[in-house]
DNA sequence: CTTTTTTTGTAACAATTGGTATATTAATTA
DNA sequence: TAATTAATATACCAATTGTTACAAAAAAAG
């Protein structure tokens, strides 16, 4: 019963907003929140700005909707990583799928939820607040997944999960500064396979 | 024979150069390249413009005499860590002295070198390169000392001083990015602490 | 058709960006 | 004291920032 043809009054909307929140994102990915200016976004969606504001508010909320969909999208893969069988096996796909997505030719380098705003003016304060939330949920979402291990004998007694979990987010982020800055997927699993090695196997 | 005395003529300087340029690297230290206004900076220095363009040329010309003062300053343990007597104690003392600066509270969280234009619009482009350079030296600084070291016997023969190095520099990157999201010092070294028992003892 | 509704394109908005021209002030030199 | 030199303060510059008014255009509804 095609629920979503439903026909609309007023003159259609020209482009497609998914389609263009994707290259927002991209935009933001690579410029952060305050390097990538209202010109270049319209420019790049192929809109003019009365139809930006229009379909996504102002410049916060387009931010807001492009990394809700950074997050649901290129960063999904975080979410999995908790579901291996062991502590061991979170940890190097967890780095390992870091690395190479980090470095992925196909998209920008470096994670958006990174770097979009890390120092910046006082204007993106509030962005750059959301970020941090961001990056604490995932460490959290590692933290519980290995601390659960531990409960159940898949780590060491005395390992404090938060303190491994920090460790894994400090190499993610360490490695997106990386790759931003010209390291290959190699340079970067080199150094997972030596970071791996603290890990019990 | 006093020769830095030696009297100017014209009308005498009212502001201390070298104490504007320290504050003026704060600024950028926590504001980042772009995120630095000539309207904060100028506030700040308590100087007004035309005294800042004539006592440091342009904004990118105070940013790179701000960001030398901070290499010869702040982050100067870095080239004295390289003169530890093992590679296992250069590591160590690399991580653990990061950890207590990044979160120093004296002065703005994290490092500026990682920071000031990871993500920025174009006209951050060359200052962007700048720091990418200082980066990369600073970790073959460390690359140098390892190789050095594994010749000597000192790391295990199959060591690559080059991976090791970097092992380092994603480490303190991310590190910068956790201090500039809240992690005291605490935090950090007990990460550093996990981090070091990869290597040998 | 005409009306209604919504998007489009143009053109503007005030505020801020980095950067300067100009004239005044304050020191040294002659 | 007069001439020279350099830093100051004020005021301005064009360009860009994010954002919006307004009218024309394109669809559906009556």
């Amino acid at each position: 019963m095609e629920a979503d043809v439903k026909k609309m009054r007023g003159r259609p909307r020209i482009f497609d907003q998914d389609e263009a929140l994707g290259k927002a994102m991209q935009i933001f990915w690579n410029r952060g929140y305050e390097g990538a200016s209202i010109a270049e976004l319209t420019e790049t969606l192929g809109i003019n700005k009365p139809s930006l504001y229009s379909a996504f508010g102002n410049k916060e909320e387009l931010f807001k909707k492009a990394l809700s969909k950074y997050a649901a999208g290129p960063v999904s893969f975080v979410r999995d990583v908790v579901n291996e069988p062991t502590a061991r096996k979170v940890a190097e796909s967890f780095l390992l799928k870091a690395a190479e997505f980090l470095t992925e030719p196909s998209h920008p380098k470096g994670c958006m939820i990174v770097q979009a705003a890390l120092s910046s003016g006082e204007s993106a304060d509030l962005v750059k607040d959301i970020l941090i939330n961001y990056r604490n949920s995932y460490e959290n979402l590692l933290a519980e997944r290995f601390e659960k291990a531990r409960l159940a004998g898949d780590l060491p007694e005395n390992a404090v999960a938060k303190d491994l979990a920090k460790y894994l987010a400090i190499l993610h982020q360490g490695m997106s500064v990386q790759a931003t800055s010209g390291a290959t997927k190699e340079d970067l699993v080199k150094v997972v396979n030596i970071a791996l090695n603290v890990w019990p196997k």
